[in-house]
DNA sequence: TCGCAATTGTGAATCGTTTCATGAAATTAG
DNA sequence: CTAATTTCATGAAACGATTCACAATTGCGA
């Protein structure tokens, strides 16, 4: 044997000479006599006893762990969201299991499976598998996508972040802007980005156009769309929102070849608030999701013991960073909650978005 | 009670009308007699049974688990070491734990003591805590850094990885090169990186400088010595290697702040393989770590039933990717096991490394 | 000094699984 | 047809911590 076997709570109790129940009450800090928890915690000492949270676990039914599934740390949204999660778990003194799902949507089922054989507390999944079976006898949060008023759902106010890109445009003195999406062909709360540029654009009665493809779709398509709208050295947009800071940085690349300047010709606001190395500098303007609060409300709602915060869909403000593509660096943020929304909404508008929502 | 109590394996026996163990039999694959297996698969299907890994984790004193230490998976190379890490366990059938460190000496202590609670398999680690204490009864693998000859180290090949970038600007033209090193104090591998580019240029008998700071020191230090190294207009450097893409990154602003053109006036080489995203395009030309092949190699060591791989060192050839920050964009990479390294070493590059290695 | 109440340590039972000694049933040999 | 042998389901014991009914001790008043 290698690695020898650990102390238990009797092999503590033999050498303080005292019942197991004892320790027990030591071990979790129940009141016991003075000397009795003296000798216990001599013992302990001595033996270099620890808990075994598997025997805990066990009795308990309740395992302190939570699992996490999200698709790929590699990219700096899900790397910073897991960084986030596993902050504001270890600060309920909870533990994380790390799923990467690696965008497999069998991956995503067999994860919850396996979590549940871990007697796990929780689970919260950013996940994309649209025939996702989410587990009735454990809390299941969603990030980013919303299944039904049972499970909660929390994401950023993605609608009004598009809203707030198309506002961002237009103050920066665009005149005709487009919305480009690469994106997942479920229905989750990004896509909602597109409504509210929609939104936005139609409050400010500027013209728009979209170009959205689904998830497989090689990115040249944006090239091709692009192209089709550039003639005479000029591109028929002065302003585009990206549905990603990943798009933007494509599209950067797309329009440099076209010999366009970034953000003299054009301007690009992205989304997520990726930054460098993550530590500062994002990558381009873009709408920042609330990363840090997103987690801590995953990590409260299920820890929470009560279970009575039940809510079916929370939406984070966002924020406005300026980065290197638009004409406004080095000048402030802007946050979501300074839009006073309603007042903005024309007669039209109102209209358009009805319709968008009856859909 | 909100969430349904989940079935034993009694249950299972009761309602297949057979022994506890014939289930248990069954569930582990064992042989049983075909009615048998028949009427329990039947009852677990119907009670929608799964085993509780807890209570087999208690029996067995074996989790499946393993925890995984690294400082902040927000950064892309830790967050890719945590995907890949996750996606070897996985292929081992083997849980992770995520512990993010955030940096914090106290939490990579604590995070080991709550893995050793939790009965993990073994424990792998990034870990910057020079008092660190690793646990002797559960196996630890280290990452980047070497503790002794008890405890494996796996990192990449940075000592031929320095001397890599040192051949390449050579090989790119550079006539006088400087390293630029912002990093721990701490004894650890990727402080290799400076004596392989001492030795590369060496071999080459090409000048250069070294300006190495540790880690709390803000990066201005640079640019300081920049400035200092900046005559009429021109760097004495045609060549800098940034012992991180990170620095690149910041001392490529630094220089375009300075009116100098990279790569046309300085090239500049990093060391990582950080992507964009996460999924292609390097930020800048660069060392590329074996990331994948880390990851495997940890998981290996830990999951092996035998203990019999004990290796106290263990460093993976690295690969030199262009980038955007030199003269060879578009041409092929450069593996360090091409380097013919032994027949490169010049008598006095020979001294002076025997030197170093003395040290 | 006796008796009752309050306090506090004790250890058996329990959680859900695995293992293994047991014995019943089936098979084969004689 | 019996005896020897193999096969295989059975269920009690064990893993380590928690709980709780119980016992032992102490304190206090009469």
């Amino acid at each position: 044997m290698q690695y020898k076997k650990a102390p238990t709570m009797k092999d503590v109790a033999a050498e303080a000479g005292v019942a197991l129940g004892t320790v027990s009450k030591v071990v979790n800090g129940k009141p016991v006599g003075e000397e009795y928890e003296k000798k216990v915690r001599e013992a302990i000492k001595k033996l270099g006893y620890q808990v075994n949270s598997y025997a805990q676990g066990l009795k308990a039914s309740k395992t302190y762990t939570v699992a996490v599934i999200v698709p790929n740390t590699s990219h700096p949204y899900y790397g910073s969201l897991a960084f986030y999660l596993n902050k504001s778990l270890y600060e309920r003194n909870y533990r994380m299991l790390l799923c990467c799902s690696d965008f497999d949507p069998g991956r995503e089922q067999e994860y919850i499976e396996m979590a549940r054989q871990n007697k796990v507390d929780g689970i919260i999944g950013l996940t994309y598998n649209p025939d996702l079976v989410v587990p009735d006898e454990v809390p299941f949060v969603s990030i980013d996508r919303y299944f039904d008023a049972s499970v909660p759902c929390i994401a950023s106010d993605n609608f009004l972040g598009g809203q707030l890109a198309a506002e961002k445009l237009v103050e920066l003195g665009c005149s005709r802007v487009a919305l480009l999406r690469q994106g997942s062909i479920l229905k989750n709360e990004p896509n909602k980005r597109m409504a509210g540029f929609e939104n936005g654009c139609l409050i400010h009665d500027i013209p728009y156009d979209i170009k959205m493809v689904g998830d497989g779709v090689p990115v040249s398509v944006f090239g091709d769309f692009l192209m089709d709208h550039y003639h005479d050295g000029k591109l028929d947009y002065d302003g585009i929102f990206c549905v990603t800071d990943k798009l933007v940085y494509e599209v950067r690349f797309m329009l440099k070849e076209m010999g366009l300047r970034v953000p003299e010709d054009v301007q690009l606001i992205g989304f997520d608030g990726i930054r460098h190395f993550g530590y500062k500098d994002y990558v381009c303007s873009t709408i920042v999701q609330p990363v840090p609060e997103i987690a801590e409300m995953c990590a409260e709602l299920i820890v929470q013991e009560s279970r009575r915060l039940q809510p079916q869909l929370v939406c984070l403000p966002v924020t406005y960073m300026p980065g290197g593509t638009t004409k406004d660096c080095g000048t402030h943020c802007h946050h979501s909650n300074d839009l006073t929304f309603d007042s903005y909404l024309s007669p039209e508008a109102r209209d358009k978005l009805s319709k968008m929502q009856g859909d």
